[in-house]
DNA sequence: TTGCACTAATTGCTTATGCAACTAGTTCGG
DNA sequence: CCGAACTAGTTGCATAAGCAATTAGTGCAA
């Protein structure tokens, strides 16, 4: 490492997974989208959304905490919202401890189409991810993609105990 | 496995490396892209293009064979092309044995600008990529996501042989 | 209690992307 | 040589997502 590099470039191993990470994200996403489409079924997104209501409690979250969860800014994931909530998946509740917020509740048709939807994406998992990770390999992604996926919330918390 | 299963259920290691995955891809690119956009620079989308003009035999690749690389559709290279020839960064130049044909060439100014922007991409991919993976865990993640990446590319392989 | 800095959510605007339809050109069988 | 099937690239249309600005509400400090 060169003094003017402060390990601000990355070595040719760490950067050719992160072209890999970008190709494959592409490739596989890309080709779920697709069937999922030509299936009649929503999209990805939709499929998040939903799932991160199932998932938490009384399937409701504030709409911050799901704009976290599914990786989305504030804007996009009020319009996101806007369209699901016009599609009758979720509703949105006024929060009774903060007037400014909002709740997005899961719907039962939401839980429905959730259902009718899973059978779809897993068979696409399958056919363009899961099909060529081995199980030790599914561990070991997990846990490196797991700690980049966190990044961002980690940085912020070390700045802030570096700060405080 | 049941019998009616087929295996078109993900096991729960390697859904977890799948979420995994789109939750990494997420949350790295929207952080990259927004420090490139903040320091003035284009995006992503841009720099793969033209990086994948740079590794061409003469900074030339058919239309067809970048909507490939770059992992995009074919209008959508289109539009992105006129784009960047629009800012002068490639040009278009037609194929001489195949009239319908196009190429898209790299300008010099397009070389100036994938030099100017490594830096900031570099930052980028090791302040919230690389910083988290180590040498061994990033040849892991090039083989088995390059697996996933050519998956595509395969499939139709595998097809043609089964029926030619 | 009043004012100020902060947070929650939405909206206007701009840009990016895909599908389907289209034009143009190629290729191959008969 | 001719037409049918295919491929290259572009365009119309619809949709998705982000930033910046806005509205509304919270909470802390003097």
């Amino acid at each position: 490492m060169s003094a003017s590099d402060h390990e601000s470039v990355p070595d040719p191993a760490r950067l050719a997974a992160w072209r890999a990470l970008l190709n494959a994200h592409a490739a596989a996403v890309g080709a779920i989208e697709r069937d999922l489409a030509t299936a009649g079924l929503a999209p990805l997104t939709w499929y998040d959304v939903l799932f991160a209501l199932a998932e938490a409690p009384e399937g409701r979250l504030r709409l911050h905490e799901l704009a976290d969860r599914v990786v989305l800014s504030r804007s996009g994931l009020t319009r996101l919202v806007d369209r699901l909530e016009g599609a009758g998946l979720l509703f949105r509740e006024a929060c009774p401890t903060d007037r400014r917020g909002a709740y997005a509740v899961l719907s039962a048709e939401g839980k429905a189409i959730l259902r009718r939807m899973w059978p779809a994406y897993a068979r696409g998992i399958v056919a363009y991810f899961a099909r060529y990770v081995s199980e030790e390999e599914a561990g070991a992604l997990t846990a490196v993609l797991g700690r980049v996926a966190m990044g961002d919330t980690e940085a912020l918390r070390d700045e802030a105990a570096a700060r405080g």
